[in-house]
DNA sequence: CTAGTCAAACTGTCGG
DNA sequence: CCGACAGTTTGACTAG
């Protein structure tokens, strides 16, 4: 707890005390790679706070190669430290498995447990809170997409029948009666929406999270 | 090389 | 003020 990684930590970045650097499975190429990003995550993040409060992603256009973090001309370099390209943090799979499996468990979590996730993670608390955000809504999107598509798709309706004397009686206004109205989403937030879906991920969601699902 | 996809990080808005 | 949601931006990656 008192020791926790932060990518916008000059001392951390350099130490290399990568998020994923430990992660059992994780490759040595991996790992490095995963170090490269941080690397590149920590030095932005650092860039973005230190410089440019105002400036957000459209600030952060300016690419950099090397020693090009200036664009402007060499006599305005003195003072004129341009925001580079925002980066973005790919999480390691062991990262994303235990955010997955916790998100499997709660979709919401209070301040303390977003807490000891983002430390037992080596994650910011801000990364943890982003990930279920867009975890929640992503996880909404797909469901609203299926529920589109099977509305839009052609419909076998089961129709009743009453059999009677090997006579077939056709129960009036019966096969009119389709639910026309399916409510895309009702009550999805919160505990509620916990029993409503959990929807399998693509083939490419299953090789990046290691066929969890 | 390009278009498409995924996901982290972002903005804007709203409610407690 | 903080965190939620909805939607957008953008970097990384892949398929064709």
């Amino acid at each position: 707890m008192t020791s926790k990684f932060s990518p916008f930590l000059i001392k951390d970045i350099l130490t290399g005390r990568d998020a994923s650097l430990g992660n059992p499975g994780n490759t040595a190429a991996e790992e490095l790679c995963a170090l490269a990003r941080n690397l590149r995550m920590g030095f932005d993040s650092a860039i973005q706070k230190r410089f440019s409060p105002g400036i957000r992603k459209k600030g952060f256009h300016h690419h950099y190669h090397g020693e090009e973090m200036f664009s402007c001309s060499p006599e305005e370099r003195r003072c004129r430290p341009v925001a580079k390209k925002r980066s973005r943090a790919a999480f390691s799979h062991a990262q994303v498995h235990e955010l997955e499996r916790r998100f499997s468990v709660q979709r919401y979590l209070s301040g303390p447990e977003r807490a000891d996730l983002a430390c037992a993670l080596k994650l910011t608390e801000t990364q943890v809170k982003i990930w279920f955000q867009n975890r929640r809504y992503k996880t909404k999107r797909r469901q609203l997409t299926t529920e589109l598509a099977a509305l839009s798709s052609p419909k076998t309706v089961a129709v009743k029948v009453l059999v009677r004397n090997e006579q077939k009686h056709w129960i009036p206004g019966s096969e009119a009666h389709l639910p026309t109205t399916v409510p895309l989403y009702h009550g999805y937030q919160y505990q509620s929406y916990l029993h409503h879906y959990y929807q399998p991920y693509s083939t490419t969601d299953r090789r990046s999270y290691g066929g969890m699902f």
